[in-house]
DNA sequence: GCGACAG
DNA sequence: ATCTTGTCGC
């Protein structure tokens, strides 16, 4: 048996309509200053007894990447992976998680679409609407949208949907396939491009995203060893 | 009608 | 996302 049930035809209509007024609600200029630039993402456990959880995990930098805090959420999956809603089963976790950060995110960058979304409410610009805070979407794949390969690194192609620039495919790193990046909320197209590229170190992804993902593993280990309870 | 489809 | 070890390549 499914761990959280297929979502309803009715049940669906009603959240299509909850992303409509999260998209109206979205701010497309760059309205966020650096002070803190966090990440959140997610990760999930699957037990035997049929349960699933999601674990979420935040890390807030100062604008020199420097570590300011760190935080975590856990909560039981009450829905399913459905594209273009994956808000609703990812979202109250990574909501909770940032809630949690000592220190509120100034810009925050967040695991999956913004604006680059059927409705223009993915993931990030969900979060960034609700929490009323800027947010970019960083995703490894594409949703929706088109676009031509970037040939070198660093280069970056538009993302277009339904004759719109919604986002930036970026050669972030040698040797692995480009990334995506969009405005989830206060923060433009290009703003969400230069943020990405400002915010890359070493790794394929930016640096929060990088280290949410690895906050939320983390956790999770810890949770499987019985280092960590909640 | 048939595929595609963030994580 | 997750199930999973080694392995090829830089």
């Amino acid at each position: 048996m499914p761990p959280s049930p297929a979502p309803s035809l009715e049940e669906r209509k009603r959240l299509i309509s909850l992303q409509e007024k999260i998209a109206s609600e979205i701010v497309f200029e760059d309205r966020f200053s650096e002070g803190v630039v966090a990440g959140v993402d997610q990760a999930f456990i699957s037990r035997k007894d049929g349960r699933e959880m999601v674990i979420s995990g935040a890390v807030a930098f100062d604008s020199t990447l420097r570590p300011l805090s760190k935080s975590w959420a856990i909560l039981d999956t009450t829905f399913p992976y459905v594209p273009g809603l994956l808000s609703f089963r990812e979202g109250p976790t990574a909501l909770e998680a940032v809630k949690r950060l000592e220190t509120r995110p100034t810009i925050l960058f967040v695991d999956g679409c913004g604006i680059n979304h059927p409705r223009r409410a993915g993931l990030a610009s969900h979060i960034g609407v609700t929490l009323n805070v800027p947010t970019i979407g960083v995703s490894k794949n594409v949703l929706c949208g088109t676009f031509d390969p970037p040939g070198r690194v660093g280069d970056a192609s538009p993302l277009v949907y339904v004759g719109e620039r919604v986002g930036y495919v970026l050669f972030s790193k040698k040797r692995c396939r480009p990334i995506v990046v969009a405005p989830g909320h206060k923060v433009s197209v290009d703003g969400a491009l230069d943020l990405a590229r400002r915010y890359l170190r070493d790794n394929k992804l930016p640096e929060p995203c990088f280290a949410a993902h690895q906050q939320a593993n983390l956790v999770k280990r810890q949770i499987l060893s019985g280092e960590v309870s909640f």
